[in-house]
DNA sequence: GCCAACGTTGGC
DNA sequence: GCCAACGTTGGC
């Protein structure tokens, strides 16, 4: 199973309205490297759901439960379904990302406008650690 | 409000 | 095919 980042402005669509509609169909993405990796994702991997705006930080964690498909909007772009997991209680922030070393190397941060980023397995439970270690 | 990063567009 | 100009995203 793989692990991913997705990233969005809750003005536009944030966790409390996935919570609310209980899935969503992720689309929108216009950026060819982001759609790449939104090809990549299989039913079943997990995504982080990250606030990005005035929030920065991960707020949730949800499933990938369809593939890729033509974006219903766009059919030369594609989107993927998702559903909320759980919350990450509290939301681990950019700020505690960047303040962790082993996240040094994670694609959001050197990739900042990336919407869609993949996580490794280290960097995975090393965000979870901090949610759970986070005062 | 500004700026950096990066993608896209259009002139040549 | 190159590159300058411009638009967008996202962090500070």
């Amino acid at each position: 199973m793989a692990h991913w980042l997705m990233k969005s402005e809750p003005g536009s669509y944030g966790w409390p309205d996935l919570v609310r509609d209980g899935s969503a169909e992720w689309d929108g993405v216009r950026n060819a490297a982001a759609r790449l990796h939104l090809k990549a994702m299989r039913p079943g991997d997990e995504a982080f759901f990250y606030h990005s705006g005035d929030q920065r930080s991960v707020v949730g964690i949800m499933r990938i439960v369809r593939a890729a498909a033509p974006d219903p909007k766009d059919g030369d772009w594609v989107s993927v379904a998702v559903e909320p997991l759980r919350p990450l209680a509290p939301p681990v922030t950019l700020k505690a990302i960047k303040a962790e070393p082993r996240l040094a190397g994670l694609e959001m941060l050197r990739q900042s406008r990336l919407s869609v980023s993949p996580i490794r397995e280290e960097e995975w439970r090393a965000i979870l650690q901090l949610a759970e270690t986070a005062p």
